[in-house]
DNA sequence: ACCTAAACCTGGGCGC
DNA sequence: TGCGCCCAGGTTTAGG
């Protein structure tokens, strides 16, 4: 699912592409995705592309941004005009606009920023973009995030968060508000490196197994960002290309194969309303 | 404040 | 072939 590591590779691909373009028009053919007046963006230039958590913000030089989130199956797909380069991902995402096209922005040069959602969970909001550095913090998605890894989630501050809860360390870990860019296949693996069961509760880790724990998160995003991120349903990136990390999960949608450190079957249980993965012979 | 579960939504997989 | 059913999960909402 779309997590820290693949929401990153859009921003890095949204960053690279669209920074520098005049948004001419903007085509919303499913009303409910967007909310705001998309009349605030035609003629601004993107100046830039942030990530909160899960969440995207595309920032234009008029003083508004383009706040996004793609839930499960939002995919932000980018199109050259003169290169069509989404023809290099025909497979995975064909010819555009599709029936799934719900929002296209048309930018100068001919390019073409499409918004597909399977699912129509997704969310568009134009804001105004606020000052600089955290200007955000005052709209709903994005204010109640917790420190994320790889930023601002310092071992002490893990440590504060986790070990009061009695809920089950995953559902802690999956938690935006708690900690933010966690979902629920870098959670699977995260415990699975830790060799943590899922069901624990969070106030009973130990010291060492917070560390373990903390270590193992960091390292499960940083491979998730090195492949690209996870194609699990319809995520890809900005050129409509699947990610590599599927390939290399540790136990997430590995239910009935052999666990890789010990060779037990993994087993699939329901926890917190989410399928959760995990080797009952490692993970204690 | 903490915790759980249903709702949102539709394609895909399954059983018959 | 195709129908009906259930499942997937990030976030929000409702409720215990």
């Amino acid at each position: 699912m779309p997590e820290l590591p693949e929401v990153e590779t859009i921003r890095l691909g949204l960053q690279k592409y669209l920074v520098g373009h005049r948004i001419e028009k903007v085509e919303v053919r499913l009303s409910k995705i967007v909310t705001g007046d998309t009349k605030h963006v035609i003629g601004a230039k993107v100046k830039g592309v942030r990530r909160f958590g899960k969440g995207l913000v595309i920032d234009l030089d008029n003083g508004y941004s383009i706040a996004a989130h793609i839930k499960l199956t939002g995919q932000f797909i980018y199109q050259d005009a003169k290169t069509q380069r989404v023809k290099a991902s025909k497979e995975k995402v064909g010819t555009l606009p599709n029936k799934f096209t719900h929002v296209i922005f048309h930018l100068d040069k001919g390019g073409v920023l499409h918004y597909n959602d399977v699912r129509q969970f997704g969310w568009i909001r134009i804001i105004e973009s606020g000052p600089p550095a955290g200007g955000l913090k005052d709209q709903s998605f994005f204010k109640d995030l917790g420190p994320e890894p790889l930023k601002d989630l310092t071992f002490s501050k893990f440590v504060k968060i986790v070990s009061p809860l009695n809920a089950p360390i995953k559902a802690v870990l999956m938690d935006q508000k708690k900690i933010s860019g966690v979902g629920n296949i870098y959670a699977n693996d995260a415990l699975f490196l830790a060799r943590i069961d899922p069901r624990r509760k969070a106030k009973s880790l130990s010291h060492k197994e917070l560390q373990k724990l903390n270590g193992a998160i960091v390292e499960v995003l940083k491979r998730g960002l090195q492949y690209g991120g996870a194609t699990e349903l319809n995520y890809v990136n900005v050129l409509g290309q699947e990610g590599g990390y599927q390939k290399h999960f540790l136990v997430y949608g590995r239910e009935g194969e052999k666990c890789h450190n010990c060779g037990a079957i993994i087993k699939k249980i329901k926890l917190a309303g989410r399928g959760t993965y995990f080797c009952s012979n490692c993970q204690k």
